[in-house]
DNA sequence: TGATTTAGGTGCGATAGCGCACAGACGCCT
DNA sequence: AGGCGTCTGTGCGCTATCGCACCTAAATCA
């Protein structure tokens, strides 16, 4: 388990990282685990390895909408260095892995260095800030099915396999709909061969078509990613 | 017309103003005014006064959706600083006003001075951040009417008027849904005593029941721009 | 092995929003 | 005053998604 399988800290240079290194601290991240929750002061940032982490809103009612995915190419906890301390959202591990974490002191001073730790971790922002604004278009224009797409490959992405380990009640959750919309949509796609799905265990088996499949959003994400985290040969 | 009735440029520490002063230049806005589109390296950052602009993605099939609203309490152009130069989506006037613009480059030597100018910015860009997540939120799990509401609120709060200029027409390109639809949710909203609606007038009678009609969306929102943005004294 | 829990599948009526077509109504221009 | 374009209202059938109820089957555990 190395630190540097997280982009963001591959992608420091050698001073940085030579402060870093001894302060970063592996953490397991287990399933349903909450890395902040909504107007709480974070107390660490998070960087996952091989853990993804779903950003999202709970409503009062309880209802849920997932607004960004982080993985191994980013940081938990941007509020942190935007000034804001909190934020109204919540961050939940949704699938388990590992990942490290830096005290919050500590990544605000690497930050108010104002050197290339702010240029990297502000690019990786906008990056997900596409990501947010692109959740909102695809919520309000495209089909389940085409949502379901886009966060299959949004979450492959951010993980090194092709295989998932998440329920159907789960990833309802995380796009805002019904259960059985989940099961409808992952049967279209199941039909057409792109993917296996069983008791919690989802195979991509044809990556190629799942992207025909999704509408737009995916691509415009991905392409900000690719864009603006060029040295970390990002995903 | 004084640009310091932009609530950013009112938060200038004198010697930050003093420098700008000289360098800002006031413009114009009419509506439908492109500030910066998809992919286009951006030449100014604007600071509304009394117009209204609208973040919003266009898909390649013409349709769009609105992902945030800036009026005088922010700036248009937050991807210069955050280091991505463009971004995906394009910047319109919605409704017509004066504002204020800086270059790029001048903006960007502020930024880098690395002082208040950055933490203000940065605290306001995740304000703004706040409004893209709870778009995509709202998108997700709200009615018309509700969404209706919280766009009237929004516009509103960013405008220094209880009369918008806006056909239905535009409003329903903004939320993303029929033209037909956005009738019908104001008809809802006129019958209600709320508001009063004529060829493109809109006049708000009952702030108090809109509030109350609108999803919590709103609220989040405001919040967040409140307890950031407190040197504003923000709307 | 048998019981319980958990994940997934199915059916059905309700409804919000869509696409389209068309009608009135106000305002502006000549 | 007359005419035209723009803005708004309405009706109608369609579809995706919802909410709920219930069922099946795999996994877990006593």
């Amino acid at each position: 388990m190395n630190p540097r399988q997280n982009l963001l800290l591959a992608a420091l240079p050698d001073a940085e990282w030579e402060r870093w290194s001894t302060q970063l601290e592996s953490v397991d991240m287990p399933l349903g685990d909450v890395l902040y929750e909504s107007g709480h002061k974070l107390t660490h940032v998070y960087f996952p390895t091989t853990a993804l982490v779903s950003i999202l809103y709970v409503m009062e009612d309880g209802a849920s909408a997932e607004i960004a995915i982080v993985g191994f190419e980013g940081i938990v906890g941007v509020s942190l260095f935007m000034g804001g301390e909190t934020t109204p959202s919540r961050a939940v591990v949704q699938s388990a892995g590992r990942g490290y974490r830096l005290k919050a002191n500590l990544l605000l001073q690497e930050f108010n260095r104002a050197g290339p730790v702010l240029h990297l971790l502000l690019r990786y922002t906008q990056a997900l800030i596409t990501q947010m604004s692109q959740t909102a278009v695809c919520n309000r224009h495209h089909s389940l099915d085409q949502q379901l797409c886009r966060w299959l490959l949004l979450s492959l992405d951010r993980l090194e396999s092709n295989e998932l380990v998440m329920t159907q009640e789960l990833i309802a959750n995380m796009l805002g709909v019904r259960r059985e919309g989940v099961t409808e949509a992952a049967g279209h796609l199941q039909e057409a061969g792109l993917i296996s799905y069983h008791r919690g265990h989802i195979k991509v088996l044809d990556r190629a078509g799942l992207e025909q499949r999704t509408c737009e959003c995916y691509a415009v994400v991905k392409k900000e990613y690719d864009r603006l985290l060029p040295l970390t040969k990002a995903i």
